[in-house]
DNA sequence: AAATGAAACAACCGCCATGCG
DNA sequence: TCGCATGGCGGTTGTTTCATT
């Protein structure tokens, strides 16, 4: 036991970031980069840990996400990988240009199995629920039609109940999905071919990062981003001023 | 208008894989 | 080869927002 902790919980700030926060991560990303992300909150001023600037990073304030929604194409793009891969949000992300692991699980849980549901799919083995034997038994109404009880009866029954506990994670070996027939989806299979958008290898330099992204690239994805550009991240001088804490 | 429940999203936790000394 | 540090991933929880009663 003698590893040390991610970080120090003392200290430690947790829960929401605040703009204020936000703000000095960014700078300090834009102007250093991020070598050693147990060293950027320290180097940064800020009281959290590594991990938790990672996420925040990555999750939130990179300045190629795309915000909103995932667009039909997208939603059907996640359903093919995800037939494929599994629940391997990253693996899946890294094929959705701007979109976040954490972004397409969350949209997963909360509107695709749903959609899936109601369609008389099983989000899990994406197979016709009423084809799946431990459902059969039950007799209960099969119906893609039917949404709301079913809902209830494959949350436990075909999630949990269909011995996936090994395969959660890990694609349904060559299920018969519907991936191989589509075009898109078809070809990245052939090569993992990463479909990452040039940006993402965004430079850290600000000047050069202005120049891919533009000034504000950022603008409207959220509140703190209105103050942000009063703010101004050149006038914030975080980023050299910190490092020499 | 207030209370309650559901949905959506952000963030945390714990584990695992990898790199390095 | 081993042990540690770190980054990354997936699951889960907490918080906020929206809809309904």
């Amino acid at each position: 036991m003698g590893r040390q902790p991610c970080c120090d919980k003392l200290g430690v700030k947790k829960g929401p970031w605040t703009a204020e926060e936000d703000k000095k991560l960014i700078s300090f990303i834009l102007t250093n980069g991020h070598c050693c992300w147990r060293a950027v909150p320290k180097l940064a001023g800020l009281l959290r840990c590594g991990k938790s600037c990672r996420l925040r990073w990555t999750n939130y304030l990179r300045p190629d996400l795309k915000r909103g929604l995932l667009t039909e194409a997208e939603e059907q793009l996640v359903i093919d990988l995800h037939a494929r891969l599994g629940n391997r949000w990253s693996k899946i992300a890294a094929k959705l240009p701007g979109r976040t692991d954490n972004e397409i699980k969350n949209h997963w849980n909360t509107h695709i199995k749903k959609k899936l549901l109601k369609m008389g799919i099983d989000p899990v083995t994406h197979e016709p629920i009423d084809r799946q034997p431990s459902l059969q038994k039950s007799s209960q109404s099969t119906a893609a039609t039917e949404s709301k009880s079913d809902d209830l009866q494959l949350q436990s029954q075909g999630c949990e109940g269909q011995n996936h506990s090994s395969e959660n994670s890990s694609p349904p070996e060559e299920s018969s999905n519907t991936s191989s027939n589509d075009p898109v989806v078809g070809s990245l299979w052939e090569e993992d071919i990463p479909l990452i958008d040039e940006s993402w290898m965004f430079p850290c330099n600000e000047d050069d990062y202005s120049s891919v992204v533009g000034p504000l690239p950022w603008e409207g994805s959220s509140e703190w981003l209105l103050d942000y550009q009063d703010f101004g991240i050149g006038d914030m001088g975080l980023g050299s001023s910190a490092i020499e804490n």
